[in-house]
DNA sequence: ATATTTGCTTTCACATTGAAAGTAAATATA
DNA sequence: TATATTTACTTTCAATGTGAAAGCAAATAT
């Protein structure tokens, strides 16, 4: 990783370096839920990234070892996306910007999503663990 | 706040709508750190923002009332910014992307910043609420 | 043998950004 | 009281990033 990406020494400006943007933490956010994804997994989460967004976010994760990408045990056309630790490690940061989201923006959240952020109030170290796991 | 800025009803994706980028939270950060800044001290921080994004990016959060403008009791050319709650309730999330790059971007970070989050690894409650008080 | 699926890449108009310069009002200084 | 400086912006614009659509090649299904 080129160290001319960070603007300062900053531990929350160099994540932000990384992952301020508005696909990444949603790719992470995928497979944080569901554990595995293949890249149309990806495609057809209901933000609608573009396919060239997403292979570029993609490869960065995967540069940057937040992610795995390994082949189908059966399908040679597919891929198996994984979290690393490191990925996973992110797990806390977006369980807290669900919290502010559920809070915040709740007239405009899912009924399923307002059921998860609950839960994750009254169980934060339960549900990030079973995350993370 | 208009509607169709969010991508889905998901709260994670739908707060990445409004903070996913690379400043307004570094905005958040210097509130979260010093209570009350100025224009010219976010300027001075050291990512060296420009100030065409930053007053675009005050005038942002004003908008969402994560911050609100007044002006300085004696000086009436100056401004002082300050977090509402809901500002402040970015601070879990903000905590998170500070443990999460002191860990794994550690060998960029600075001695001060290493303290910090040290200091938060062992106390992220007492912590979280002195920067919300 | 052919159609479909998957995981991309390419293209390009459009939106966002960073850097620099400009402005106007308030304040400090001579 | 005149002038320099400070503060909080706005304006401009080239460079960069993005979303939508189309294209493609290998693998799989029919």
């Amino acid at each position: 990783m080129d160290e001319n990406i960070f603007r300062s020494t900053c531990p929350i400006s160099s994540s932000l370096d990384l992952f301020g943007d508005k696909w990444t933490l949603l790719i992470v956010r995928d497979l944080l839920y569901h554990g595995t994804r293949t890249f149309k997994d990806f495609y057809q989460s209901e933000e609608n990234i573009s396919s060239a967004r997403l292979s570029e976010r993609l490869k960065k994760l995967e540069g940057l070892q937040a992610l795995t990408k390994e082949n189908h045990p059966t399908n040679k056309k597919v891929y198996i996306y994984k979290l690393t630790q490191k990925g996973k490690d992110l797990a806390p940061a977006i369980i807290d910007l669900i919290t502010w989201g559920n809070k915040y923006l709740n007239h405009h959240i899912s009924d399923e999503s307002k059921k998860f952020a609950a839960n994750l109030k009254e169980n934060r170290e339960i549900v990030l663990k079973e995350l993370m796991k």
